[in-house]
RNA sequence: UCCGGAGUAGCUCAAUGGCGGAGCAGGCGGCUGUUAACCGCAAGGUUGUGAGUUCGAGUCUCACCCCCGGAG
């Protein structure tokens, strides 16, 4: 039986953690540390996909919860898969809709079966298992599955926290027997398994154990960057990735501010997805190489100059921070085109700097230039 | 010229004679496995002008100014 997705490590750097790898995927490669764009409801929000391709990213991400309740997985099955739906042909990875646990709050109950919502759309209930978040998994037909989890909550004490490790460690069980039933399945697309366990280590430990034992092609972090402050989460960066298999690819999930990726890239994560560069673009917040940018502020009037000068980015290229301030004050669609382009772009070539850096044994130089230009994060 | 209506924040409008507000615009901030083209904060005023009644007037009275509609 082979795996649909494998991980190979082609190097690790001397000086820090940082990892140099490639993931073979069925849909192509990708190579890592990588950052994916996120396309919850089979879009990267104002974006064509052939440009979220030109901009250089390999893999997005899309969502089953979302695409569950509309247009519901069965369609997409029809379609012919996510992919083809959205023409989108490179590698795709989907959440379990374990994120919504979290992020719906009330709206949502949690049982040993698993989590009942009510559709936000509709006000309608529906019940997501580990079995159901696979079944649509699998008619998605993304590359990489992620496993049905609880996402505690930041303020969770030890004792929650356990108790809902205990029950995502059970969850992962049955996606994996779901999932494992036939060679076929397995040889199409590839689980990955979600370390939980809060900010408290010794259950992160325990997870990582459970998770690891299950063998599965890869693995993630969650639960992180949950709105703890930064302190807490770097001092859980300094441990939780280790604990995890060397030979496996480890994501982190939900992360996507720079600092953020350099800090997680030093530190052996491979994978990082995150809706902020797409979102605070929509809110008219750009991420440059001297900084962020507010293309809202009245500083911006008659700025002729590009977003960032260092940039070559389609936006960078052809469009003033007079014009793109205009475009957002006036809320025009364009503006959030072209703001989304240039932090999707800024991201992916921030890693592939890092890639490069990584290669070349300067990922520590490259790092603190990086830093030292950017400023306050 | 007469009749009617109206003048309150940049704009559109609220406010039984009892602490002048809202939405939008303008300024600024936040956003991290997307319920988010979203959310929040601050600022903004001699209530057209002048007089009067009243303990107290955006509100009632008078005059004037300006705007809108109608008549001539």
């Amino acid at each position: 039986m082979k795996n649909a997705v494998t991980f190979e490590l082609k190097k690790t750097d001397d000086r820090t953690r940082a990892r140099l790898g490639t993931l073979h995927t069925p849909h192509g490669d990708v190579q890592t540390p990588v950052f994916m764009p996120v396309g919850t409801q089979a879009t990267v929000k104002a974006m064509k996909p052939e440009e979220v391709e030109k901009l250089g990213a390999e893999i997005i991400l899309g969502n089953t919860y979302h695409l569950y309740l509309r247009p519901g997985h069965e369609i997409v099955k029809e379609a012919g898969g996510l992919h083809k739906f959205m023409n989108w042909h490179k590698p795709i990875l989907t959440d379990s809709g374990g994120f919504q646990v979290f992020s719906l709050g009330h709206m949502r109950k949690i049982t040993e079966e698993g989590v009942t919502f009510r559709s936000y759309l509709d006000g309608s209930k529906h019940m997501l298992s580990p079995e159901k978040s696979m079944e649509i998994q699998e008619a998605l037909g993304s590359d990489i599955m992620m496993a049905f989890d609880e996402c505690a909550p930041p303020e969770a004490d030890h004792k929650y926290v356990e108790k809902s490790l205990a029950l995502t460690n059970r969850w992962l069980k049955r996606c994996k027997d779901y999932h494992y039933e036939t060679e076929d399945k397995v040889e199409r697309q590839s689980l990955f398994g979600i370390q939980q366990g809060g900010f408290f280590k010794d259950l992160r430990k325990e997870s990582s154990k459970f998770i690891s034992d299950m063998d599965l092609p890869g693995y993630s972090i969650g639960g992180l960057s949950v709105g703890e402050p930064k302190e807490v989460f770097l001092d859980m960066m300094d441990d939780c990735p280790d604990m995890l298999p060397k030979e496996k690819p480890r994501y982190l999930m939900g992360v996507g501010s720079p600092d953020y990726l350099f800090e997680g890239v030093e530190r052996g994560i491979d994978m990082f997805d995150c809706v902020l560069p797409t979102r605070i673009a929509r809110h008219g917040l750009v991420m440059t190489s001297h900084g962020r940018v507010n293309i809202k502020n009245k500083q911006y009037e008659r700025d002729w100059g590009p977003l960032d000068p260092e940039c070559d980015c389609y936006t960078c290229r052809n469009y003033s921070r007079a014009y793109l301030r205009h475009l957002f004050k006036s809320e025009e669609i364009l503006s959030s085109m072209l703001l989304s382009e240039h932090n999707l772009h800024f991201l992916v070539n921030t890693m592939k700097n890092m890639r490069e850096a990584i290669a070349e044994n300067r990922f520590p130089e490259y790092k603190k230039e990086f830093y030292d230009k950017y400023g306050k994060f």
